[in-house]
DNA sequence: CAAGTGACTAGTG
DNA sequence: CCACTAGCCACTT
């Protein structure tokens, strides 16, 4: 076992929850970094997400995470657009063109287990 | 190796 | 909610 972990590792962590989040469901950055134990660290979440989104594509549900207002932060690197449509095609109601409803769509991490 | 940057958050006014 | 400040940590230059 391991003492501690290598910065890598904070990336597959990250992955592993984003891709358990369920569909029609949406969390925030500071609730995975919590998770991970690192609350502070909110800001390698969307950086881990940008770098698998270049590197993998949309092969996980990063527009499922959004910042704690339910503002789509990284809407700009999906596209135009594409980040809010994908998150009505899965159900998700939206308070703003760019805000989700995180009163009745927010998932933790937490809630799973 | 120091400084800058960023898909964030909490606190204060 | 907006504006500003401080904390946070991996990555780039």
């Amino acid at each position: 076992m391991s003492t501690k972990a290598s910065g890598k590792d904070f990336y597959e962590k990250v992955y592993g929850i984003v891709a358990q989040i369920p569909l029609g469901r949406v969390t925030t950055y500071g609730a995975i970094a919590r998770y991970l134990g690192v609350g502070g660290s909110s800001r390698m979440v969307g950086y881990a997400l940008n770098e698998t989104l270049k590197h993998n594509g949309p092969e996980l549900p990063c527009h499922r995470v959004v910042n704690r207002l339910g503002h789509l932060s990284g809407k700009a690197y999906f596209g135009p657009g594409i980040m809010e449509m994908l998150l009505k095609q899965e159900g998700i109601h939206f308070m703003d063109e760019d805000t989700v409803d995180l009163s009745k769509h927010y998932w933790d991490p937490a809630d799973e287990l």
